[in-house]
DNA sequence: CTTATTCCCTGATTGC
DNA sequence: TGCAATCAGGGAATAA
């Protein structure tokens, strides 16, 4: 599940290898028409045949390949959806959903298991990601704001953590992780936080979304870099899938529950309600 | 405005 | 052993 480590792990990847180049052809595969959002499959790839790659950019999950003519081609992985450089080709995987070539001979391939990936060609941004929360690793990460949208909300932190106009960028893996960190039960009402506790929960996040770039990204299952490589933070988590495993602080057995429909796990010796 | 639920999708896992 | 039901999960859409 590509988070905000593992989503900034693939821009800094694909910084050398596309800035600079130009789309020389595009496909998308008939068994993937909801890929393409706001245009048909056609559309998206004619207006992407010609256009240079000026940067690569990121807000929240979402990859944002900026293209001349002020346009801009976003991507959203979404579960299990891969975007790798390949110099001879895209791989024969069954679960190839698009290709995009180069005007240096290479690749960029787009594979999705799952089908829930998107991606969106605008000229304005915002279409797609004005209602995104600050970047927990910018200076827009404020802690007053922050406690302030906790104080709005009686559902469970742990929900609040995974809404995108909270916060963005932050998933399951490290919602988890974050609420571990600052000793909070992920099932506490949001607006029952106090100011202390917001302060360690935002201090929290930071660090280990940071922890996490600096590994790479977590591979528990589907996610590879640009490379095809795996990252290295799932072998550091101290509770995201470690149920019924001793906690590495006080030894309590690791609970998992579901919070918000989404599984949930924490330590019940360091994390209080 | 908030909150809870459903949906998309397919491979892995669980149940009978 | 075999097949069906359930689960996983980001986030949009929908309902309340």
């Amino acid at each position: 599940m590509p988070e905000l480590p593992e989503v900034e792990t693939i821009r800094r990847d694909l910084v050398p290898l596309l800035r600079g180049r130009t789309v020389r052809d595009a496909w998308i595969s008939p068994n993937a028409p909801r890929l393409a959002q706001l245009m048909t499959p056609e559309a998206f790839c004619r207006g992407l045949r010609g256009r240079r790659i000026e940067d690569v950019g990121r807000r929240g999950k979402y990859l944002l390949i900026h293209l001349d003519g002020g346009l801009t081609w976003i991507v959203h992985l979404r579960m299990t959806g891969r975007l790798q450089h390949a110099r001879e080709g895209c791989p024969d995987d069954r679960h190839l959903r698009a290709k995009f070539k180069l005007d240096d001979g290479g690749w960029l391939c787009f594979i999705d298991m799952r089908k829930f990936g998107t991606m969106w060609l605008v000229d304005d941004v915002d279409l797609v990601t004005g209602k995104l929360g600050p970047e927990p690793l910018d200076e827009t990460f404020d802690v007053a704001a922050f406690h302030g949208s906790l104080k709005r909300r009686s559902t469970a932190i742990k929900a609040v953590l995974l809404d995108q106009t909270v916060l963005a960028g932050v998933g399951n893996i490290y919602a988890d992780e974050s609420l571990f960190r600052a000793g909070i039960d992920p099932r506490r009402a949001a607006n029952r936080i106090s100011r202390p506790a917001a302060g360690r929960l935002h201090e929290a996040i930071v660090e280990v979304l940071l922890e996490a770039v600096g590994d790479r990204g977590s591979s528990f299952q589907d996610y590879v870099d640009a490379r095809g490589e795996a990252g290295y933070y799932h072998l550091k988590v101290r509770v995201f899938r470690r149920t019924d495993e001793p906690c590495l602080v006080c030894g309590t057995a690791i609970r998992r529950v579901k919070v918000g429909g989404r599984s949930t796990h924490f330590c019940p010796g360091c994390q209080k309600r």
